[in-house]
DNA sequence: CAAGTTCCTTCGGCTATCTAACTAATAGAG
DNA sequence: CTCTATTAGTTAGATAGCCGAAGGAACTTG
C-alpha cells in the first residue's frame, strides 16, 4: 500500500465522519442534512431570500423552494415578502428555528474542537497548514466553504 | 477568525472538491456517483455480492438492489447466481463495465496524486500524519476506506 | 424434518434534485 | 411612459437514492 494510499484513505476517513455526522444530526433534530443546512444558512443573518440560499448550497432554485417548503411546514422559518423589490422572499428565522439551530446537536465538531484546542500553538498551525495544502491539491481553492462542518452543499455547473 | 475556523474551512473546501469530483465523474461516465461507486467495488475483485455491497457503502440491502438493477440494464455487471451459496448473487463486472472502470476520469485523483508524488518524502509524511490525526480527532476511526477518493456513500445525491 | 436464519428482491413511500414552464415585479430602451 | 427583457420565486413532472417491511428461496441447526 503505497503512501498516496494512505492519504486518500485518511481522507475518506475524514469523510465519511462528516457524511455520518450528517446522518446523526437529521435524526436528532429531526432534519436531514439539506435542510438543516438551509436553516444553518438562514441563522447566520435571521434571514436569506431563496435565490442566496441556492447559491450557497450550489444547488437550483427550485429545490430551495421545496426545501424551504418543509423548513415552513415545521415552523422553523417564514416567508415574508420583501418591502425593497416585491419579488423577493425573505425566508426569515423563526424562534423554534433559533432553537433548533442552538440545540442542534454538533457533536462532531464539538469533539473535532475539543480535541483541536488540546493540540499545542505549532501542532495546530502545522494541522491548518496541511488541510490547505491538501485543499489546495485537491484544487478546491475557490470554494465558498464556511466553518461549518456539514454535508449537503454540492457545487453544481 | 479563529484557528479551529481556519481549520474546519480547509476540512470543508476538502469535502467540496470531492463532491464536485463525483459529480464530474458521474457526467462523463455516465452514471451517478452511487452507481460508479457500486461498481468500483464490483470491480475490485471482478464481483462482490449485494450484501457486501451494501455494507461497503453503509446503505441497507434494498438499495444496493435498485443500484444493480440500473447497472444491469447498462450491461456494466451481470447478476450470477453463486455456485457455493444459492442464496446469494455475485454481481460480476462485464467487460464494459470493466471497459467504463478504465476509462473514468479519475481527474481529481490524478491531479491529487502527482501534486503529492511531488512533495519531498518527509512533507508526504506529514500529510498523511496530519490527516490521519485529523480523522482521528473526528472519530472516524474504525471506518471502511478504500484507498478511493469518492463520495456517494452520502445520504442525498 | 421443522424452525429459525440469511440473502436477496419487491413494494410503497420519503427526500433531494433537476429542467422547463409560469407568474409577478423590476429595470431599461425608446 | 410603454414595451420588452431580466430577475425572483414557484409549480409541475421527472429521476435517483434511500429506507423499512414483507416475502420467497436456500442454508443451518436442533
Amino acid at each position: 500500500m503505497s503512501r498516496i494510499d494512505d492519504s486518500l484513505i485518511a481522507l475518506r476517513r475524514i469523510m465519511r465522519a462528516t457524511e455520518l455526522y450528517g446522518k446523526e444530526l437529521a435524526q436528532a433534530a429531526g432534519l436531514t442534512a439539506a435542510q438543516f443546512r438551509a436553516l444553518q444558512i438562514v441563522g447566520e443573518k435571521g434571514w436569506e431570500t431563496p435565490k442566496a440560499i441556492a447559491a450557497r448550497m450550489g444547488v437550483s432554485q427550485a429545490t430551495i423552494t421545496t426545501l424551504v417548503d418543509k423548513l415552513v411546514r415545521r415552523e422553523l422559518v417564514t416567508r415574508e415578502p420583501s418591502q425593497i423589490d416585491r419579488r423577493q422572499t425573505n425566508v426569515t428565522l423563526s424562534p423554534i428555528g433559533r432553537q433548533v439551530l442552538d440545540d442542534a446537536p454538533d457533536a462532531l465538531q464539538q469533539k473535532y474542537a475539543r480535541a483541536f484546542e488540546d493540540l499545542s500553538d505549532w501542532e495546530q498551525a502545522q494541522i491548518i497548514a496541511t488541510l490547505e495544502r491538501v485543499a489546495s491539491m485537491l484544487d478546491a481553492e475557490d470554494i465558498d466553504a464556511s466553518p461549518v462542518l456539514t454535508m449537503g452543499d454540492i457545487k453544481r455547473h
